[in-house]
DNA sequence: TCCTGCCTTCCCAAAAGGGATATTTACGCG
DNA sequence: CGCGTAAATATCCCTTTTGGGAAGGCAGGA
């Protein structure tokens, strides 16, 4: 009967197993079918829709799986402007990624009653629904809809909890795949590629912009003192940011930092 | 008393917490510290010791958390043969990757009286041990230790089936990250240009072949110490040298030689 | 023989590395 | 609206590393 969805249920690998693939999978054309599979092997459903959000624009669909014969009806309405009374899609909208959300937190009250549920819901034969919203970077996000069928049971608060427990790991995962090598080293022509730019993107996602600002400016031969003056703090606050990068770099000098800034330019050259 | 470590043990964590910054370290340079943090969630340890194994070469130092001023004793002997000794080593050498191995599945009966135990274990402070094998591409394999000091308890059974049950998303989270794209887009001539022709023509005509080369090693990463090892000297002597390159250079700090050497790579990369 | 490159050992001052602790500011969350 | 967290700022104290000076031994070539 629900058969509008292909049943890629998955092979029922366990949560470390499912997750280990999707790790394999990141910047390969099949990581959207691992990453589901992680979650499915956290909890169980049918239905799911992923969809990539950005400012200003209408929803773009990048996954689903449902069935080619039916994709007009569900995915299209949807996408033409049904996903203007999808609960979820407000929620997210008014809110702050990441976050997950399910079916109880974002319906109103009289959700049963509303148009977009009996138009639409009940065409796709959806029975119970929970949501993720990630968010990438410039102003875009990822909002994965999970959803079970008629003939499965809702999901239970143990399921929700799990999946809410996973979040931070899929966001990763899917900020990890959806931000490949091109966007961050992709500079545009002329002031990105080469030294500066090696020395602008050092580092980027580990550092806070101060640290980076501070790293950068020890790279470029300055010392704590000459720091502190280009910075317009006190050396002392150079030592403690000078600390705080090496911790999160790994390493415990100066000489190390250099190494580091070495390697990450071959192998920036050798792309 | 066991100061022999950088006492980084993280930011207590929670698991999925310290996975997702692993996964969004993958590819940057602090990647190895965030997936040590990982496994600290999963089970706590003090020290840590990162091998990379390729096939008919002793085994390469990739990361560590032994004090710098320990470091020699305790890697560098490692490295320089005790690990023909570690029974981790062995096991690894002739079991089948991935794995996870406790020291009680690797130790002979009579570890505790083993030259290997007496002689190497106990001098740095080393209570139990456990170790991850993972393989990557080209014959090359990975080799975590981890291990509690003389002042922790050792790994209890659960522990184990933690981080035993973390290998395959350890593995693939590694994987990931020491098989960036510039495996498979290695240019191989042209060793000439590019950085490694600018640090071997660094300095040329103003230095003398020895100090280039301890300019070289200086500029790589290494300490005095470090150098004096690679150079088969005495520290005291690298101070001499760096004191004469620095001279002769018009410089006064190894940061300043680095600026330097940077500026050099500017100009050759815009020829 | 002298000179230069290379190696070595002292000592001393400056810089960097590491730990602890505290204040201010900003921001998300309840 | 307070609350807690994180970043950025700052100081104090201590150890290790680096930088710089002086003084010397040992090789091979002009």
């Amino acid at each position: 009967m629900a058969a509008f969805y292909t049943d890629d249920t998955g092979p029922g690998l366990t949560p470390p197993e499912a997750l280990a693939e999707a790790i394999a999978a990141i910047g390969a054309p099949g990581f959207v079918p691992r990453a589901v599979d992680y979650l499915r092997a956290v909890a169980p459903f049918r239905g799911c829709l992923l969809l990539m959000l950005e400012d200003g624009r209408p929803p773009m669909r990048v996954y689903d799986n449902v069935r080619e014969d039916r994709r007009d009806a569900v995915i299209g309405r949807y996408l033409e402007g049904a996903y203007l009374l999808d609960p979820f899609y407000v929620a997210f909208r008014a809110g702050r990624a990441p976050a997950f959300l399910h079916l109880s937190e974002v319906a109103p009250d009289r959700f049963a009653q509303s148009t977009y549920c009996r138009e639409y819901y009940h065409s796709i034969r959806l029975q119970d629904e929970a949501a993720f919203l990630i968010d990438l970077p410039e102003r875009r996000h990822l909002f994965y809809s999970i959803g079970r069928l008629a003939d499965q049971p809702r999901f239970t608060a143990a399921d929700l909890r799990a999946l809410r427990a996973a979040l931070s790991v899929f966001a990763a995962l899917n900020r990890r795949h959806f931000t490949p090598a091109a966007q961050q080293s992709r500079r545009g022509a002329g002031a990105g590629t080469g030294i500066d730019g090696a020395l602008s993107e050092f580092g980027a996602g580990l550092l806070t912009d101060r640290e980076r600002e501070i790293a950068i400016l020890v790279l470029k031969g300055h010392s704590s003192k000459s720091v502190a003056r280009m910075a317009g703090i006190s050396p002392g606050t150079v030592k403690i940011h000078r600390k705080n990068i090496y911790r999160k770099l790994g390493i415990s000098s100066q000489s190390e930092l250099f190494a580091l800034f070495l390697g990450a330019l071959s192998r920036q050259s050798a792309a």
